[in-house]
DNA sequence: CAGTGGTCTAGACCACATT
DNA sequence: ATGTGGTCTAGACCACTGT
């Protein structure tokens, strides 16, 4: 059928946020895919009947909000996870003295079980679903820093297994992308102050009792399903959690 | 004189960045004050001799980066700290179950002194220049919960005292702003977990060792001016530190 | 070169707030 | 009723990217 709006412009309707939930729409059936160019606006808005000044002031948005990427003279793409400093977008921990480096992964430990009633809860699925729960460890600079506890419905990623965690060699959120087609754009993060326990203090190389962050993270996609929920257990001695706030161009 | 735009629209400029540097000079030179209106963008685009259109675009960045506050109807305010939920976008302390709650602030100490090196580089003033040092404790419903150790250059606040400080209602960024046009827009924060030491345990009631948050913020006037230097210190037993990435509508 | 996103215009109409 | 910001249009030209 046709793409065309209703023309409702005169009622209490936003048109550009009609377009964007028809863009959002081609994302989730998957119509245009991570790193794939969408339609030029122009085309755009002769297929959703609008001009492209209205076009554009969906695509905005969906760009301030990472979904899309555009390129001038290029074209405007679908967000993709992995490359070049996109990745910082979703990987807070910096050294003290301000740089930030690529950590490399090791995985601990992965395991099937059942949603606990917090993680249900946080992951938006019911306690005793099924869940996948792995652990990696994270080093910067062949120091091990990070500690990552990660939950992800079974249901969202059926064919996840260690072997293609221990295989990949992207982050864990292209491999969400390109395994079960689940796109992270967004995150809530809660951060505390612990101690380390005697498992979580021999992973990290530190004393059992050493004050470590402890930042709770749940991943959304399109801003509406939870996808992962993900305790990370940070040694701040050399490192540190990085948050700039309203920081764009000059 | 005036404020006639150079017609450059030709060239390699951007005709909505200059008006934003525009409006940012009648900012900065306390034409317009804070909590008061700007003209409206019919008047701007005459002024500065461009269409509503580009006018609009300047004020959308300006307002994206919370330096205006738009409001239909109404007009455009030049953003003013205190009061509604603004002050949440510089206070990300939540009580764990999420409730967002104003703390109440006691002054615990206030001093004049010299920046030490590490503070000079952070305020990007020189080391030996004199600073005002003073520590606010901060409860949430009766619970002392956050020790903030504040540093400010006595140069861009000639007038501060201890007084000014505890007899003050508002926020202190509010007080910065109405004391001496100081107008705080940007902040960026590194977090670590630390402990306790003797005096900071005594006031926020915890035991000598007990892990603590550590924020470092530095915060920024109109994007250029470093202003303030803060060092919380946060029992996170009850309450943690938020950060919501990517989160605008819905 | 053709095609893309980026900027700018001039005017229309709407929704909202104030008088 | 008036004035404000918010949305939408239709078309022009620019800057950049690829062929």
């Amino acid at each position: 059928m046709s793409d065309t709006l209703s023309a409702g412009q005169a009622l209490g309707n936003h048109l550009y946020k009609e377009v964007k939930h028809k863009i959002l729409e081609s994302l989730r059936t998957g119509e245009w895919k991570p790193g794939e160019v969408i339609p030029s606006e122009k085309k755009l808005g002769e297929r959703f009947a609008v001009s492209i000044g209205t076009v554009r002031k969906a695509v905005d948005e969906l760009s301030a909000e990472n979904v899309l990427i555009r390129q001038q003279g290029r074209g405007t793409f679908v967000a993709s996870h992995g490359r070049g400093k996109y990745f910082f977008s979703f990987f807070h921990i910096v050294r003290q003295d301000g740089l930030r480096e690529f950590p490399s992964v090791e995985l601990i430990d992965f395991a099937r079980g059942q949603a606990d009633p917090a993680a249900a809860a946080a992951l938006d699925i019911h306690p005793g679903d099924k869940v996948w729960r792995y652990t990696n460890l994270l080093s910067l600079q062949d120091q091990a820093v990070i500690l990552d506890e990660i939950t992800v419905p079974v249901e969202l990623f059926p064919r996840l297994s260690e072997r293609v965690l221990r295989e990949r060699r992207s982050t864990v959120y292209q491999l969400y992308q390109e395994h079960a087609g689940v796109n992270v754009i967004r995150t809530r993060e809660r951060v505390r102050a612990t101690r380390a326990d005697g498992a979580r203090a021999r992973l990290l190389r530190v004393p059992v009792g050493h004050p470590l962050l402890l930042v709770v993270r749940i991943a959304r996609s399109f801003k509406e399903r939870a996808v992962e929920l993900r305790h990370s257990y940070v040694n701040t001695d050399r490192h540190e959690y990085a948050v700039d706030l309203l920081g764009d161009e000059a």
